[in-house]
DNA sequence: ATCGTTTATCGTAGATTTGCGATGAATCAA
DNA sequence: TTGATTCATCGCAAATCTACGATAAACGAT
């Protein structure tokens, strides 16, 4: 059986907040995340036609948000509409916010 | 002649934010810069004392701070002291809240 | 000048990341 | 069933990252 959300089981603040920031430590990455939250969420595709690079390497960056948590993918065939990952999506702000005023 | 502070020339708002979130990808990163802006300022062998890992990669990750220009480094001899580069650090804090808020 | 202390850098090995074209999987339409 | 469409995955190469021990560099003290 496959398991959808791939999280660590335990996991310390920093642990957590250094893997959200690898996956904002791209700048095609970040552009994908600023698309989806522009929008209220979008299809592969779309972003292939906006972000200049190849339709693999974009799917490869979608897979990366999705397993730091940050987005998520629903099928709707042939397409996937991606959205970003709400719950996560605050999470990481506290934790970026706590990192920078503590 | 060589340059202190290198930083890119030119830089758009998604490759320094990238460049910074790189910078906190790595649990290590994170005790470091927190170590820092806890503390005032500390000695490298402060920093090795603490984080379980050794000399040269501590000093490995004192470079890519500093190479993104979160932190700096004034020599102290035969120490270097490394504070907080305030500077980049509200930058950092501003280009993350901005990227969280829109 | 030599020694001890502190830190950076070098060299290396293994792992991970990045990017791409090619291919595969899933689905709908004809 | 055959295509067409959309997207993920595979396979590969190049680059970067990570960690470490060994060594070098800088400096004060003796």
């Amino acid at each position: 059986m496959k398991v959808l959300a791939e999280q660590p089981i335990s996991e310390n603040a920093d642990q957590e907040l250094a893997r959200f920031a690898k996956a904002l430590g791209h700048p095609t990455r970040l552009q994908i995340l600023q698309l989806l939250d522009s929008q209220a969420c979008c299809f592969t595709g779309d972003l292939v036609e906006v972000i200049p690079a190849a339709q693999s390497t974009i799917s490869q960056h979608l897979k990366e948000l999705k397993n730091a948590g940050l987005i998520q993918g629903e099928i709707n065939p042939p397409r996937v509409k991606y959205c970003i990952n709400k719950e996560n999506w605050r999470k990481a702000k506290l934790l970026f916010t706590a990192f920078f005023e503590e």
